[in-house]
DNA sequence: TTGTAGGCGTTATCAT
DNA sequence: ATGATAACGCCTACAA
């Protein structure tokens, strides 16, 4: 019983002198057949070493129970959550998880995408990344009605489920407690407008501006990458230009982070001379010193959600889909950084 | 040409009146099809909206161009950094990424790993869970002739090769550190022994004690599974025992947070009164008040080292492989809560 | 309840 | 340089 070849439903069939279909029914628990040939079939198939082609059946049945993921970055906390809701969800319901990391690079992402569809993926995952500004590689699965799903990062112009963040009201609050801390010369440091995201959060911290009366000086607005390095290049230009400022709302925490370490570096104390808050809620934010004000986003909620709904439609195929877009709730963090005459309570 | 079925090779060639199998060598760029035809074939499946059915290829070729991973976590930074290390690699060779999170669950990691068979992945990275004994699981790729590469948490009863890193130097240097440091009764809060690196650890710490010629209390060393909770309970049954403990190495640094939030609330200063040491260099060591000192673990690299292991393995099935184990160097990261009478360099 | 037969789309072998 | 043909392992009408 130790063949070389792999053992398949035909080799099943003929030891038992019954036939593959017969096989192929017992091993997918199909009703008609009977329990005694069940049962006789599986114990073969054990003793056999049988063990199911799955990309033979993948390829008949046109399905691979394969969800795709596309992320910006794996390693990252708020995507790793994600990821890690919808492996949960996904796993629970019998899919495959693939995943790729674009490293917000356009090229890799439509490669991404191209290799994702060829591999005849049930459905498809996305944020997109910070060079995205044309969408063919993501239409490509609409036209073939293959299931899309947007997390965080969407796209307007494509019609699908959305996850994403309430990242308008989220910033808007972030504003109004600043300037509720007494501040009035607010700077932003944001990220890349072409995604929805920093807009958002742009408008969120205009508005709160404009509701409360207050004007924002369009030098205090800064956009960029968000990386490290860029928070710091941020913070320096903003100094440099202007010793006024009395609070920075920054669009993540990375940044929040880059503004502390220098404002310190330069004796400016935080929260007491300028305010600071991030956003995402980074794990390291609520250790730091001063620990960071932030806003925390249900990663991995959002990525439960987000399988759920991809493999409602991979289910429904059929049926006309209105498209939600689930705007999940954010909770303001107030943390040290952005409050006066607070006792420390951490 | 906008038919409801999908394009395959067979349509192509009738369309070209020509054969699908020189459709089929012009689109994988077989030397033998002239220049000429194979344009013509391009720009004809192009027009057609030709996509190749990987899935039947694969099928037939026996080859996914897949790479399986089982991680304990996604959503854990060394492990993020580790696949985004195999992603890297694996996307730049032409090869898909399929992860699974066990969740230190061995029932989920013995499912996943069937699955992952059954889907005819080309290749496995594994790190096992905290419950995981028995590895019939993982054996099954060996005896199918799957190429199977540990990292982190590996296997001694396996024979693959390994990535994993210098956990024993790792905490040999830290106690020796702690020691140098002046300390002498030195607890440790470890992780699970049935897992290779907490052994390790824990020997990297005996080891050191000894050769600092210092006794080792027994009852200063506890095993837990290294969650926050967890910590925190270790920690206060330490302290409850013996108060004369002048220094703690924890085999994580989630355990290190952890001791030093508990000891600050009990009016203990750190580094002043205890020395507090963690393991792995998680994002936030970095910048909680004290830092926190520990050991950096190259993950991203890990990753990279893993996939072009198992990479090679696939592309040599039939060599005679010897096997290796790539003990990868750690960092000692001295921070600010492990060193007594300097200068805050933060 | 079980069997028969055909086909999914591609690649590989052999022939031309 | 190209064509014809078979085969991969499984599923699913349809038949019995």
């Amino acid at each position: 019983m130790t063949k070389q070849a792999e053992t398949t439903i035909h080799d099943i069939a003929k030891y038992l002198n019954i036939s593959a279909s017969t096989v192929s029914r017992a091993l997918n628990d199909n009703p008609l057949i009977s329990e005694a040939t069940r049962k006789k079939i599986r114990k073969v198939a054990n003793e056999m070493g049988y063990r199911p082609n799955t990309l033979a059946a993948n390829f008949r049945t046109k399905r691979t129970n394969t969800i795709g993921v596309i992320v910006p970055l794996i390693n990252r906390h708020f995507f790793s959550s994600v990821i890690s809701g919808i492996e949960d969800i996904a796993y629970s319901q019998g899919y495959t998880v693939s995943i790729s990391q674009s490293n917000d690079n356009f090229q890799k992402e439509t490669k991404i995408a191209k290799t994702m569809f060829n591999n005849r993926v049930d459905g498809v995952i996305v944020s997109i990344g910070m060079e995205t500004k044309s969408f063919e590689h993501l239409e490509l699965f609409l036209e073939r009605k293959i299931p899309l799903v947007f997390f965080d990062r969407a796209v307007d112009e494509i019609n699908a489920h959305k996850i994403v963040v309430d990242d308008f009201g989220g910033a808007y609050r972030v504003t109004k407690h600043l300037i509720e801390q007494g501040a009035k010369k607010i700077a932003h440091i944001g990220g890349p407008t072409n995604l929805k995201i920093y807009e958002d959060r742009k408008q969120g911290f205009l508005e709160a501006m404009k509701d409360a009366g207050l004007k924002t000086d369009k030098k205090l607005i800064i956009h960029n990458s968000l990386r490290h390095d860029d928070g710091v290049d941020a913070i320096r230009k903003l100094m440099d230009k202007n010793k006024k400022i009395d609070a920075i709302f920054c669009a993540n925490d990375t940044t929040a982070l880059s503004a502390i370490v220098y404002l310190k570096e330069l004796g400016i104390k935080i929260p007491e001379d300028i305010l600071v808050m991030g956003f995402s809620n980074e794990p390291f934010s609520r250790v730091t010193t001063p620990s960071i004000s932030t806003v925390k986003q249900p990663g991995f909620l959002m990525g439960q959600k987000a399988a759920e709904l991809l493999i409602h439609q991979i289910n429904n195929k059929k049926a006309d889909i209105k498209y939600q877009t689930l705007v999940m709730p954010t909770e303001l963090l107030i943390r040290e950084s952005s409050q006066k005459n607070v006792l420390n309570l951490h």
